[in-house]
DNA sequence: GATACGGGCGAGAGCGCTCTCACGGGAAGC
DNA sequence: GCTTCCCGTGAGAGCGCTCTCGCCCGTATC
């Protein structure tokens, strides 16, 4: 009646086993079976036996965490508790984790302390690692010291990674844009340092080289103040604007709040798009039409390929982007009054 | 010139000292002194040697984990993604725990499979865990099984908590509606099963109470949905409503959709007061005056007493909240046009 | 009936680290 | 000069688990 917490060889003792068959038992391995399957279930139970994560990942070596690293590319702020983003990609992994018991190990850096932050993590047990925020030449240098690593950006070559069609939806959305009759859409691009903004950026330019429009564009740093300034910007240089393009709803949501303290009605007089299908999409009034990326199956998808795939370098899987459409798009025939 | 990476062995061998004279340098630790310390400080640094973090949780038997758990109290689609609350959590406790070189193992449990995976996180080894949203029957039992623990939401009184004054918050944002001359004050709450909710409630009723007001309110999820519908339910009952408190700035963001839609100005027929300050919050056209808790402040507190402190069962620490004052209240004689 | 084979099971050797304990030598006390 | 003490150091025993290896016994093969 020890007050500790029992070990397998508590278990083994109590079914009278060895312990390597209770090893067995438990981490359902062949090569025991029938009868004492039951016995050590029975004295699991009895025990309330839980094995010891840490004694499991030294001694197989295989440890069952899987590690999310972001370093925050222009919010030394700390991108978790500002862009809504990396909740859906927490809540993507999520599932799939607690399904094989494996854990979540969350890093959040900053770009002074990423480098050596990244060798620790590299250096340490992980089943892997699911990149999300950025720079290749750090996700290149991770990658040397990590194999087991997937990114959610598109990043260094070598990286593999889950990427989003983010070129095919900027290019959907400037379609889109220019198909309800607008003819000067305006963009608001992220911070060129973000190879996801710099996607976007081609899309956007594609499909107006398609439309034979004219750039006219900012760029701003993926927050909603400086989506908002961007889009006082766009205003006073092109009071003429119909449309706005925005490569994120953080930076979206502020271009509303913008538009409107502009005095322009949205969509009656200017059309907005945003990107991400975040919270931010929804919150911003009128809610936003908006690119979805499919976040949380990529997550998945990463994590899968880390806990089951083979990793090959320079792997990549593309995810398609999809037109969400909400209020800030509306037809302007079918809103009423 | 082994492949394999380095142990604490291999570097006592390069400084030629003993294994536990290389432990006791590296972990900082007193009896080693002079120069040996530098031998060993050089050998890690020649052979770019890393604790592994499993073989020491397991000697030692103190892991340099935090868990975070939370519960979705009535969003069975994972909170994380659609509450930008939990990123400020996050955000909260990274600094302390990297500062530390802990980690930050994230939970989002449902409340099917609650019961279990908190027992399994309560027989595992973790630095403690913070607790979010969770119930608190469940709470209780968590920390029956683990001493180690600190809520983050008022909970069952022998859990220890770090609570934010929730009932003062909602009190100072009914007050503050009133002074502005607003009369028909509703107010849409979260779930009566959150605790939050809860005290945001009782924090409404005394004020009204105070104010000799009648009340007005609805219940709905903590969701944009909720609030959007709830709005429109209160609309259609009262019209004449010239002001609105909600309990989160997620419903309140629906809310202020729901007014607009019903042909009201924000804030020049309606006041709406949003509570937690988070994205929602300034992504909501015009961005909403809310009730700001610190709950970065309050998430590290809680990193803080489980790593350094003295937890003894029911510890309350409470914290301020503090309104933030935008657009969304802003004085009918303050605005132009 | 003797030999070969194979599958179930147990013994035991680590995984990389922490920590206790015993030892040795120099400083302090008499 | 001897004892006492203490501090710095090293040896070694685990922490709880996985996994290899070899034993044993039951079945197949001749």
């Amino acid at each position: 009646m020890s007050r500790s917490k029992p070990t397998i060889d508590d278990v083994a003792r109590v079914a009278g086993v060895s312990r390597a068959t209770a090893s067995r038992v438990i981490n359902n391995a062949p090569g025991a079976s029938g009868p004492l399957r039951v016995r050590v279930h029975e004295a699991v139970a009895r025990l309330g036996y839980r094995p010891n994560e840490a004694a499991r990942a030294l001694a197989s070596g295989r440890p069952r965490v899987v590690d999310v690293i972001a370093v925050s590319c222009n919010l030394p702020g700390g991108w978790l508790g500002s862009n809504p983003y990396y909740g859906r990609v927490l809540a993507g992994m999520m599932p799939l984790l607690e399904g094989i018991g494996a854990q979540l190990r969350v890093h959040a850096l900053t770009h002074e302390s990423a480098a050596e932050s990244l060798d620790e993590i590299a250096a340490g047990v992980t089943l892997g690692a699911v990149l999300s925020d950025i720079t290749p030449a750090l996700a290149a240098r991770f990658h040397r010291r990590c194999r087991r690593v997937v990114s959610l950006v598109p990043t260094a070559e070598t990286v593999p990674a889950m990427v989003a069609d983010n070129i095919g939806g900027a290019y959907a959305a400037i379609t889109h844009l220019h198909r309800l009759g607008r003819r000067r859409i305006a963009a608001i691009h992220g911070p060129a340092a973000s190879t996801c903004a710099a996607d976007r950026r081609i899309g956007h330019l594609r499909a107006l080289q398609r439309l034979g429009a004219a750039e006219i564009s900012a760029e701003a740093a993926f927050t909603r103040e400086g989506g908002y300034d961007a889009a006082q910007r766009l205003l006073a240089q092109h009071p003429d604007l119909d449309a706005v393009f925005v490569a994120c709803d953080l930076m979206a949501a502020g271009a509303v709040q913008a538009l409107t303290a502009g005095g322009r009605r949205v969509p009656e007089d200017v059309s907005v798009i945003g990107f991400d299908d975040s919270v931010a999409a929804i919150c911003a009034n009128p809610p936003l039409t908006t690119v979805r990326l499919p976040v949380e199956e990529m997550a998945a998808a990463a994590v899968r390929l880390l806990l089951f795939g083979d990793i090959a370098p320079g792997h990549r899987q593309q995810f398609p982007a999809e037109l969400v459409l909400r209020q800030s798009t509306a037809r302007r025939d079918a809103r009423g009054s």
